[in-house]
RNA sequence: CGGAGCGUAGCGCAGCCUGGUAGCGCACUUGCUUCGGGAGCAAGGGGUCGGAGGUUCGAAUCCUCUCGCUCCGACCA
């Protein structure tokens, strides 16, 4: 993408209503703009961020045998009327008449619309299991949002619902979902922490956050320190087979939300020089609830014995607007956001320090073009401002690597290669820098 | 919803106390000089001062109401 085709308003001065510094930072770096409280527009560079992470959400879901659907955003009351939950959910449900007098809502989430459609289609234990997801925008009114995008009131969410024929199968994909989550953030660079958490509203007996350490995070934490680096489940991972020994690994060792914290346990399970109390973003939240919707709503099969057997469910949600915002607050410097490769709007800056000049423009013409067919992501500082306005630029928007062309190294052909994250500069021959960059991001695009 | 604060140009702010018809920095436009890590000079464009009502000869400024936004607390991907 050439810069002078693109949109990227990005801002010098930080916008007051912004706390935190991933808000600030989106807002500078012209990913989004406010609407409203809680309510933001995805400018180009955020949409890409945004497609990047939600197409590793995908991959990893669809890697542990869930299947995508789309589910839509504004959904009948009635539905809710079913599960009891219209009453229960309370005024953070958007609620909605329309020209029929007719009681609709913007779906805060999505159990309802997922059993009745598994209810309707699903009449024998032989289609079971079934794991069904979407990633689809979600409103929650909440009383108060709050830093960006990470506590917004409409938000993109990852949704899987499982339905199996008993406890035990299900809570297999429990763990099936447990694995995938700690290679879906894995591979955005970040270190989850999976944690014994409250079931809150959705209701059910066993589940889990997973938890990115951050001094901004909204809710205090506590676990053994040697969570933070535990092992991730490799790309070879087999997802049809037993997964029960990650699932082990990972919560045999103390790791608790402050809704679950149990403090003497901490104490006492836990040495204190690998006590860590933090602060915490949660990124995912996975339920396992059994037939608490399958039950009132009649999502049952018949089993092997001809009896009707009902529905053992689980649902599993990732935060995937909020991990734009995530990724931020865990990889930026005082320049600005430091993407990793895998969610990066753009892989590489080609920067231009001297658009119009004959020779550089040629040169740089010749390299965007075979980044481009190299499959690289490029953005093309092709305007005509100043060098260092654009050196600011692209670490201010945070692209892993810059390449560096100016006429002085179009001369002696040579281009300069900055590393973004640890600020190393490197001049060398044209194709080496070429070629450098290129290979640095395909060896980063799979981090996991 | 309780507490605190803020709405003046795209962004950051001053002006308000003590009323006299709107200003600064950045950004933007034009020209010249610059050009290798947020350039300099000059000339410009852009504002119903969140909205409504009131007081006054006159309101960004004073009064009343209202809307919006942010922060702290209770709720949550």
């Amino acid at each position: 993408m050439r810069l002078t085709r693109f949109f990227l308003p990005v801002l010098r001065d930080t916008p007051k209503e912004a706390e935190i510094v991933s808000h600030q930072l989106m807002l500078r770096a012209g990913m989004i703009r406010q609407s409203a409280a809680g309510i933001y527009s995805w400018l180009p560079l955020g949409l890409k961020v945004l497609t990047k992470i939600g197409n590793i959400v995908r991959e990893e879901q669809n890697r542990a045998g869930a299947i995508e659907v789309l589910m839509p955003t504004i959904q009948s009351a009635d539905l809710w009327r079913e599960s009891g939950r219209y009453e229960a959910y309370g005024r953070e449900m958007l609620r909605i008449v329309d020209r029929h007098e007719r009681d609709v809502l913007f779906g805060p989430t999505a159990e309802e619309v997922i059993t009745a459609i598994v209810r309707d289609s699903i009449k024998s234990y032989k289609d079971l299991p079934k794991n069904l997801y979407n990633i689809q925008w979600k409103f929650r009114d909440e009383i108060r949002p709050r830093f960006g995008v990470m506590r917004g009131r409409e938000f993109l969410m990852k949704d899987a619902y499982s339905f199996d024929l008993t406890p035990d199968d299900a809570r297999k994909t429990y763990q099936r979902m447990f694995a995938a989550y700690l290679r879906t953030f894995a591979r955005m660079g970040l270190k989850s922490i999976p944690m014994k958490a409250d079931t809150g509203p959705i209701g059910g007996d066993l589940s889990h956050e997973f938890i990115i350490l951050a001094e901004t995070g909204e809710s205090q934490v506590f676990c053994h320190k040697d969570l933070i680096n535990g092992a991730v489940p490799t790309v070879d991972t087999d997802f049809d087979g037993d997964l029960s020994g990650i699932f082990q690994a990972w919560t045999s060792q103390y790791a608790a939300t402050e809704d679950m914290h149990d403090a003497a346990k901490f104490e006492s399970d836990v040495p204190a020089d690998k006590r860590v109390s933090a602060r915490g973003i949660e990124v995912g939240h996975i339920f396992y609830f059994g037939t608490k919707y399958s039950e009132p709503m009649g999502a049952r099969v018949q089993g092997p014995d001809g009896k009707m057997v009902t529905l053992e469910m689980g649902s599993y949600g990732v935060g995937v607007s909020r991990l734009a915002g995530a990724i931020i607050e865990a990889s930026h410097d005082a320049n600005g956001i430091v993407w990793p490769v895998p969610v990066a709007p753009f892989e590489v800056g080609l920067i231009n320090l001297k658009s119009g000049d004959k020779d550089t423009d040629a040169a740089c013409d010749g390299l965007y073009g075979r980044l481009q067919n190299a499959g690289i992501d490029v953005l093309y500082d092709d305007t005509d401002d100043r060098a260092g306005g654009k050196f600011a630029t692209m670490d201010l928007i945070g692209l892993p690597y810059q390449l560096i062309v100016g006429p002085k190294g179009v001369k002696a052909g040579e281009a300069e290669v900055k590393d973004r994250k640890s600020g190393a500069r490197e001049t060398m021959p044209l194709a080496a820098a070429l070629e450098r960059v290129i290979k640095s991001v395909l060896n980063q695009r799979v981090l996991a």
